[in-house]
DNA sequence: GCCGTTTTCGGCCCGACTGTTTTCAGTCG
């Protein structure tokens, strides 16, 4: 069985977590966490570094105690130290840490005194009333402890990023409304346009706080006020959404900014480049001693540590530092690059418009092209199209080709991968169009192994263009389908096949952290919207952000180029 | 547990807010 980085990475984050609440080094459980996270987001799987003899504590934050845990792990599938701590704990102890008011301290002390291991245990004592007993809790905490596990019936979960934009915008459009509010901003993860979110962190410069504070917590949406002082606020709003508000003055909304939009495992290598320079970053600025020396911009704070700007997107302590530290960042993909979308349907399947409409909307965005997509006849539930049906809808493109001017209907299909790793449509017409979108829509359950080699016997067919949705994760609705990443884009490289970032804000598939495998594979990839109606073209900022988080630049994505070019990319005989 | 143009020991990002205290620990971002 082999052992996958986020096997590793599970490990030890769920170590860090129990030694924390064991009272350990914080700085030792912060090594294990630091330890987790650039494991998980190597490209490559450790066991296969070990296997070519590479040596772990070259990595960042990986010394020679951790190096040699890793080696154990993937040895033996167990990490001894974690099956020592956790036979001294109760494993859900973790889980309690999550709950608001509660930390490792807290937990520690339920167990010690009450002997509440989990979830079930400590609402019960809250609602005995013994918990407010104890020293360091009160009635206010013991209340809060109360309300979540009350609340954990219901599933709470991070939103989609395209959710997100659906709260967020109207709440910056209140707050702009207040009095002497400038520039208010979200900044957090939705700054650095993650797949989902967690809350919305706000940030607003103005000359006197209060009244912006008093106006956000009397926004018509909050449920409940969970915390308000003198420059900062958190609310509840009906829907369960978290959003926090900070006021700064205007001289640091630099700092401000870069310091809320994190993520925190960025904040703190920055920092650290600053504590070694005898600098100081908090919120309000950049300090030498006393004096205050930057903060009023971010690129004036990234400068103080001899950084170049960092964009959000890329601020998650996945080598932005180093590389900003050689002047080696990507100059990121943006949307004014995207000359097409290589993936529509129509409603001859299950899109909702004609081909024409989904033409004439992408030539409206500027588009030089726009691939027609239609699933095969495989898909049923979609409608899926069948020889005859598909042979007709070749012919439309061409009549449909000879109306434009500048503008040219890919002949394309969303062919799916058969559970053997057959195409679900004749060789014969394969060779008829300009490329494929390939697909898994059925038996996702496989064992890992046969589904990666499903994927890769499919890539042999030369008509195999795009790997579409690579994954078939939904966020929030189904877990992705197991297969080996590494393996399907060696494949991909080797055979002249591409994979696809699916900019469907439910799906933004690959992710991130599969963009830069991407990338340092020199695998290349098409960002579509997989559009199923005309605005959904509009999807495809969600996918652009998704290739800038993965570090990909315009040359590594397929519909940056030009037609004649792209056409070339696609022939593999 | 990691790491080193201040070093192989002694540091490790930093501040706001709450609820508990009676000056501050714990939590959170």
């Amino acid at each position: 069985m082999p052992v996958h980085n986020t096997d590793i990475a599970e490990k030890f984050s769920r170590l860090a977590e129990l030694l924390e609440i064991q009272g350990a080094n914080p700085f030792r459980i912060r090594a294990y966490r630091k330890a987790a996270q650039t494991i998980e987001s190597l490209p490559h799987s450790v066991a296969s570094m070990l296997a070519e003899g590479a040596d772990l504590s070259e990595l960042p934050g990986i010394g020679e105690d951790l190096a040699a845990k890793i080696q154990e792990i993937v040895q033996t599938g167990h990490l001894s130290l974690l099956d020592q701590v956790s036979s001294q704990l109760p494993g859900q102890l973790a889980e309690l840490a999550k709950i608001p008011s509660l930390g490792p301290k807290r937990v520690k002390l339920l167990y010690d005194t009450l002997g509440i291991q989990d979830l079930k245990g400590l609402a019960k004592a809250a609602q005995a009333g013994t918990i407010r007993q104890l020293h360091g809790f009160g009635p206010k905490i013991e209340e809060k402890i109360l309300a979540e596990t009350n609340r954990r019936s219901g599933s709470e979960q991070r939103i989609k990023i395209s959710t997100a934009e659906e709260f967020a915008e109207p709440i910056l459009d209140y707050l702009r409304s207040a009095k002497g509010v400038k520039d208010p901003i979200i900044a957090g993860s939705y700054r650095r346009r993650k797949d989902t979110i967690g809350d919305l962190d706000i940030l607003v410069t103005c000359t006197q706080a209060k009244p912006v504070m008093d106006r956000f917590v009397a926004y018509d949406e909050v449920e409940t006020v969970v915390s308000k002082g003198h420059t900062r606020a958190t609310v509840v709003l009906r829907s369960g959404l978290q959003v926090d508000l900070r006021v700064v003055p205007e001289d640091s909304y630099g700092a401000a900014l870069q310091y809320f939009t994190g993520s925190k495992a960025h904040n703190i290598a920055v920092r650290s480049l600053a504590v070694k320079k005898g600098l100081k970053i908090n919120e309000y600025g950049v300090f030498r001693g006393e004096t205050r020396i930057a903060g009023r911009t971010e690129e004036e704070v990234y400068a103080q540590v001899g950084l170049p700007y960092i964009v959000p997107e890329l601020r998650e302590n996945w080598g932005e530092v180093e590389a900003g530290l050689r002047h080696a960042l990507p100059d990121l993909i943006t949307l004014n690059a995207i000359r097409g979308d290589l993936h529509v349907h129509s409603k001859a399947s299950d899109g909702h418009f004609s081909i024409k409409d989904m033409a004439l909307a992408a030539q409206e965005k500027g588009y030089e092209y726009l691939a027609i997509c239609d699933h095969s006849q495989r898909v049923t539930i979609a409608h899926g199209l069948n020889a005859k049906r598909l042979a007709a809808q070749l012919e439309e493109i061409d009549r449909l080709n000879d109306t434009f001017k500048g503008f040219t209907l890919l002949k394309g299909a969303e062919v799916d991968i058969l559970e053997d790793g057959s195409l679900d449509l004749s060789d014969d017409l394969l060779s008829r169009l300009d490329l494929t979108v390939c697909a898994i829509h059925y038996k996702f359950n496989l064992p890992r192994a046969k589904q990666t080699e499903r994927i890769i016997r499919a890539m042999d067919h030369p008509a195999f263009s795009i790997l579409a949705h690579p994954t078939g994760r939904m966020l929030n609705e189904r877990e992705p389908y197991e297969i080996d990443m590494e393996q399907v884009m060696a494949a991909a490289l080797e055979r002249g096949c591409y994979l696809e970032i699916n900019a469907q804000p439910v799906r933004l598939d690959l992710t991130d952290l599969h963009c830069k495998m991407a990338k340092d594979m020199g695998v290349k990839a098409a960002i579509s919207t997989d559009a199923h109606r005309t605005t959904d073209l509009d999807f495809m900022r969600f996918g652009v952000g998704q290739a800038r988080r993965g570090w990909l630049e315009p040359t590594e994505i397929l519909n940056t180029r030009r037609l004649k070019e792209l056409k070339k990319l696609f022939r593999r005989t």
